[in-house]
RNA sequence: GGCCCCAUCGUCUAGCGGUUAGGACACCGCCCUUUCACGGCGGCGACACGGGUUCGAGUCCCGUUGGGGCUACCA
């Protein structure tokens, strides 16, 4: 029976929630789904100097807003809490449970050695094959010889901890390479000779082992955590056979990879701040429904198959949860890299909204909403939601209702639009009280009629005279929206 | 510098040896209209370059160019 699937998403908290992290998670999350998998969040905070836990709750809060739900992995703003049986789900947690084993495990079978090169003595003997075509390799190459390599160890020194890389002939070795089976990029070789023994072990208290690094802490996790796959990005490919070999020394079987292309900017280079929005914060608060957000970041570097055809209209292109769950697939991610398009996002974000129910938007343009929203009766919120759902954006819908909390002060176009010929049918309007819709319209073609005007100057001149510019939802929605005595009030200072 | 990855309209992409190279977003035009939008119809617009292989190449191979990533006691 093939074990159950298990992936991960592991940012470092370093700062805001990326983008492009979110896109790394949505499909580490389908594919869990897809296959009633464990999905787990697992928070890499070795780097201490930079790590916090504001930026921890940034990620926790943000992957939450988009739906990517964990399986496994810290609970939200309780950072000693976590769910799952291989926790705990934030790395510096794990330092004596598994870490400093695992570490101390490697050196007693000779897999590892501790390291005494200083910092300094390290970046000078760098500093010399900066000038050569070779690469710096500790202690192979220029560098042959230099290396301590536990020569005259002491246990009362400092010291890092390096991984005996292999020399060319373990088995598991293909002609002398270290090979990566990527799911999305195909073979990838690695000549055995081009690496270097690595360092798995900052250096720590005199004589104790110091916080171990990143790539160690990622195949120790991910073994413990029996990860079956691992999705991440295309930055990691270089990373994989210093883990791959990681693996070997640890005695496991390395999991299946698959690097997933980066996300660019318009201009082709890595996206970041530059560009843009960059953070998932900062989607959240341009108004977009996360449910876009998804959808957007999905149709990166992914084309969802049906029947072997690509999706092509413009409906098909807008698909549930469900659906994406259902036909994603990790060998239908593109090898390329995409350039991220706002239009699209809008697009998208603009479709859902047209698509979504009052109910379902209710909740998420709430927040960009005065608190009188709360006030208001569902019957309201119902007209008020559904008469801007031409908006693109929850913002832009709050924009259409600002007429609603607040009065005009200054009055476009009105001049053009509020003329002699208006001001009865102003007047007849101002005298209504039933503002219900149907009854609304046959008042409004009376007073049409009566005045000999066309729809379009009286409901310009209310618009004008109501909202203080020419547009406005519906003009039967706008007066409703306002009501009776509002409506009057407003137009006063013009009959 | 070294190692690795990538390459179809402006953007996301379909294509998997024979296509008038298809769709979506954006843009432009027309129609509809109660403002702003929506919607409908139409238009513009691409195989980076050079060699092979082949009867035939966007599709396969090799180079060039361009872009990106990694090269840390960061992740």
């Amino acid at each position: 029976m093939p074990r159950q699937v298990v992936t991960r998403f592991a940012p470092s908290p370093t700062g805001m929630l990326h983008i492009g992290g979110v896109r790394t998670a949505l499909f580490c999350w389908l594919f869990a789904r897809k296959h009633g998998g464990r999905f787990i969040l697992r928070i890499e905070d070795t780097d201490t100097d930079r790590s916090t836990d504001d930026n921890i709750r940034i990620i926790e809060e943000g992957m939450a807003w988009c739906g990517l739900d964990w399986d496994e992995g810290p609970v939200v703003g309780e950072p000693s809490k976590w769910v799952g049986p291989n926790g705990p789900y934030r790395q510096m947690q794990r330092m004596e449970s598994h870490y400093k084993l695992a570490v101390e495990k490697l050196l007693e079978n000779g897999m590892a050695y501790r390291c005494r090169c200083s910092k300094e003595d390290l970046d000078a003997r760098r500093k010399l094959s900066d000038t050569s075509d070779a690469p710096f390799q500790y202690n192979r190459g220029l560098d042959l010889g230099k290396g301590c390599c536990d020569k005259n160890y002491d246990a009362s020194q400092p010291f890092s901890v390096r991984l005996k890389m292999p020399e060319g002939n373990e088995p598991w070795l293909e002609n002398g390479n270290i090979v990566l089976h990527d799911c999305i990029k195909g073979q990838i070789n690695f000549p055995a000779g081009s690496m270097d023994d690595w360092i798995i072990a900052r250096t720590g208290e005199t004589g104790q082992i110091g916080v171990p690094t990143y790539n160690f802490c990622v195949v120790v996790d991910d073994t413990s955590m029996e990860v079956t796959h691992v999705i991440r990005g295309d930055d990691h490919v270089t990373n994989t056979p210093k883990q791959i070999a990681l693996y070997h020394a640890l005695g496991f079987e390395p999991p299946v990879f698959a690097h997933v292309p980066m996300i660019l900017g318009m201009d082709g280079a890595k996206l970041s701040k530059r560009h843009g929005a960059t953070s998932i914060t900062e989607y959240q608060e341009l108004g977009f429904l996360p449910s876009a957000v998804r959808l957007a970041l999905a149709r990166l570097s992914w084309t969802p198959m049906v029947d072997g055809k690509a999706l092509e209209s413009a409906e098909e292109m807008i698909m549930t949860d469900t659906q994406m769950i259902e036909l994603f697939d990790l060998d239908k991610i593109h090898q390329s890299p995409a350039k991220f398009d706002m239009d699209k996002l809008n697009w998208i974000n603009h479709k859902l909204i047209q698509q979504s129910s009052w109910q379902e938007l209710e909740p998420h343009l709430r927040p960009f909403l005065p608190t009188a929203w709360g006030l208001k009766s569902d019957e309201w919120k119902k007209v008020a939601i559904t008469a801007t759902q031409k908006g693109k954006s929850l913002a832009e819908m709050a924009v259409f209702l600002e007429f609603c909390w607040s009065a005009p002060t200054v009055f476009e176009g009105a001049d053009k639009h509020i003329t002699q010929r208006v001001i009865p049918a102003l007047r007849e309007v101002a005298s209504l009280s039933d503002y219900e819709h149907d009854k609304l319209h046959a008042s409004f073609n009376e007073i049409l009629e009566r005045n000999g005007l066309k729809t379009k100057d009286l409901a310009q001149a209310l618009r004008v005279a109501l909202c203080g510019k020419t547009i406005s939802p519906g003009i039967f929605d706008t007066l409703y929206l306002l009501g009776v005595d509002e409506v009057k009030a407003r137009l006063q200072r013009w009959i």
